[in-house]
DNA sequence: TATTGACTTCAAGTTCGCTTGAAGTTGTAC
DNA sequence: GTACAACTTCAAGCGAACTTGAAGTCAATA
């Protein structure tokens, strides 16, 4: 009565959720999932984390770092999966994040719009140029695409 | 009468546009701009540059990588800044681009939403999991984020 | 003329989110 | 008990968009 009938093997874990085992094991040094390990040091995970590692994926779909979304779970139970109440709270402050940024693209659009509109080159005084609206585009990656650096 | 008044330095064209000047050495090697030699092998633009470097931050403020910007400026006269005739079809052409990218986000948004709505817990068959809309998410690097390669 | 600051090239480093490969270990099926 | 797939760790590589550093050259000024 050692071996709970839940304990998944990492292949199984990348079958079913479509996330490759090198890509798990990474998730795990970065402190987003964890396992516990067989005597031979192999890791047998949970069911649950399949919902975690789904919700991983929707977080990432939205744009979300890794480091921010290990941020999110960490004020989750453990290495378990979310509850209802855990999601809810979660996905609200990410939808928010995502409806900031259809706002700053709209912005953008628009300027865009009325800058093709007025056949405009003086683009330095153009509303393209305002930081805020650029940073707000990149998504995953590249952080430090403009501006972000303290530069001596 | 050798030298005309309008050459300027690379630091008056970074000072001037924001760039480092080791990143619009950079944008020289992908093609982006080019710049005129001194006798002592120093760069001398043309004052055009800055209108032309205008273009690029914005089109990367849109979200294009620096490739399809130099594809979008290859079609330009070598390397002076566009008229507006160009710069409105390039203008347009990117529009377009912003605007396919807001309608995904606004897509996702209201899945988001409607999960949160519905509590649900089963996210495998959630919309969330559509991959297209996750694909459309990204903005400038990480393309290969999910769902772009072969894998034997 | 000498110095200083701006410039040159080239190679290597950075970040993010992984993948790939090497070299060795474990688990399972026969 | 042995074969073989699946696992382990660790180091290095990738791609984008740059930055940083080294080592040397050029331009302007006192």
């Amino acid at each position: 009565m050692r071996a709970l009938p839940d304990q998944i093997t990492i292949s199984e874990v990348s079958k079913r959720s479509g996330v490759a085992a090198s890509a798990l094991r990474y998730y795990e040094t970065l402190g987003l999932i964890n396992a516990e390990r067989t005597e031979g040091n192999q890791r047998r995970y949970p069911r649950a984390i399949l919902r975690r590692v789904a919700v991983i994926q929707v977080a990432q779909g939205l744009g979300l770092s890794l480091t921010e979304i290990a941020a999110a779970l960490a004020a989750l139970p453990a290495g378990r999966g979310p509850t209802p109440a855990d999601w809810e709270r979660m996905a609200d402050a990410w939808r928010a994040g995502l409806e900031a940024r259809i706002a700053s693209l709209t912005k953008l659009r628009d300027s865009l719009s009325s800058c093709i509109g007025c056949g405009c080159l003086s683009l330095e005084t153009c509303a393209l140029f305002n930081r805020e609206d650029r940073a707000a585009v990149r998504g995953a990656g590249a952080r430090y695409l403009m501006g972000d650096r303290p530069e001596g």
